[in-house]
DNA sequence: CGATCAATATGACAAATGTCATCTGCAATT
DNA sequence: AATTGCAGATGACATTTGTCATATTGATCG
């Protein structure tokens, strides 16, 4: 079953990382990087266009514009198609992996661990196992998001320096009933004030 | 001048990337890569190391742990090394540009764009030429940080949520001073509040 | 149908923030 | 010694937040 080989999608918003990846899988003789595309929309649209050579395996970032690694691993999911998908991402927003998980992702890696892993993560991946950096397996079922939507949305906006009115108009909500929100999800986060809240969820990838 | 081949430290946090750019440069048959280094300090030390292979091109991101790519240049610049430095970095935080300048670096350039770029950026530099990434070109001469000292300060800390007290206590100063700070630092920013104001800032790179 | 629950609003009050004018030292300048 | 300038502080006042208790409105479910 390896000597076939392994058909990669690469998807991922940074020019240079992207064409790097892209070098630096070509130098294994079981991997084709088929497609390189800069964000999930183009990864899916490659993905559903049956004329286009077959995927084993799409190498995605989580944050890019247009569509998000992990919205691309819902699609994917959705549509059941034939692929595993493997997320490569910055470590801070530890919130992601859970998300990821819940997408049906196959792996879960760090773009902060060598680049020597990758390729053996990748054949893990493609005989059907699950690969999930070692960094995260510690703090991995930290709390879950606690937030509502409604709180998640107003501390999108409050972390944009938006006022409570502001936001009320954005969200087509009274300013009384976003300020009940941001008060619930700074005592939920155990901030003191919305700046910290927003701050909290920020960094654990909520937002 | 062009037979000769050109020697080249990648100095990058990102294991990933680091790996992967030391992958796509080693296509090149003229590049030779000599060293990749996690940090600045790690690839200051290897610079100032005389048994180590002399090196030519300084290819460094700027945001890295014990020091930043910045701070390597103005090393490099103190000490006269006879290497070449090219910054290799992300979008947003616009205001590095001219602090890399002042440190003489010769060129600048983003994760964002193309790696094909890459190769060739490297070689006008190594043959004494300056490049710098075209979209930073239009907003290059932007505003220089208007901020005070005191002021980046107070913003840094509003950033982290910290609330005037807090910050009061942290740096010094009376909570009314902070908050006339805060007041300044919005309007030089054009922001409504404070949240704005360090948002703003912190994109700039001010911060 | 009535009970229940969640989402949204309101009102009230304390606390924090935004704005501005003004004061106090202290250091540099002449 | 007199002047200027600047960092920091104060005080006053309007506005915005934070907190909490209590409506209102639908949707849901037994």
């Amino acid at each position: 079953m390896s000597s076939k080989t392994i058909n990669i999608l690469l998807a991922e918003d940074q020019g240079m990382l992207l064409g790097a990846l892209g070098a630096l899988l070509d130098l294994e003789p079981d991997f084709t990087v088929v497609y390189k595309a800069n964000n999930g929309q183009q990864a899916l649209d490659y993905l559903r266009d049956s004329s286009q050579t077959p995927v084993n395996i799409v190498l995605t970032d989580i944050e890019m514009p247009e569509m998000t690694g992990i919205e691309l691993a819902e699609q994917i999911q959705q549509l059941q198609l034939p692929v595993k998908t493997l997320i490569l991402t910055t470590f801070s927003r530890s919130g992601y992996l859970r998300r990821a998980m819940d997408a049906g992702v196959s792996g879960y890696l760090l773009k902060e661990s060598p680049s020597e892993e990758l390729a053996a993560a990748i054949r893990k991946v493609a005989s059907g196992g699950k690969v999930i950096a070692p960094e995260l397996m510690a703090n991995a079922w930290m709390e879950r998001d606690p937030l509502t939507d409604k709180e998640r949305q107003a501390l999108r906006l409050t972390f944009e320096g938006l006022s409570t009115e502001a936001i009320g108009e954005k969200l087509f909500l009274s300013a009384g009933t976003v300020r009940n929100y941001l008060s619930n999800a700074a005592s939920k986060l155990q901030a003191n004030n919305r700046v910290e809240a927003a701050r909290i969820a920020h960094q654990n990838g909520w937002l």
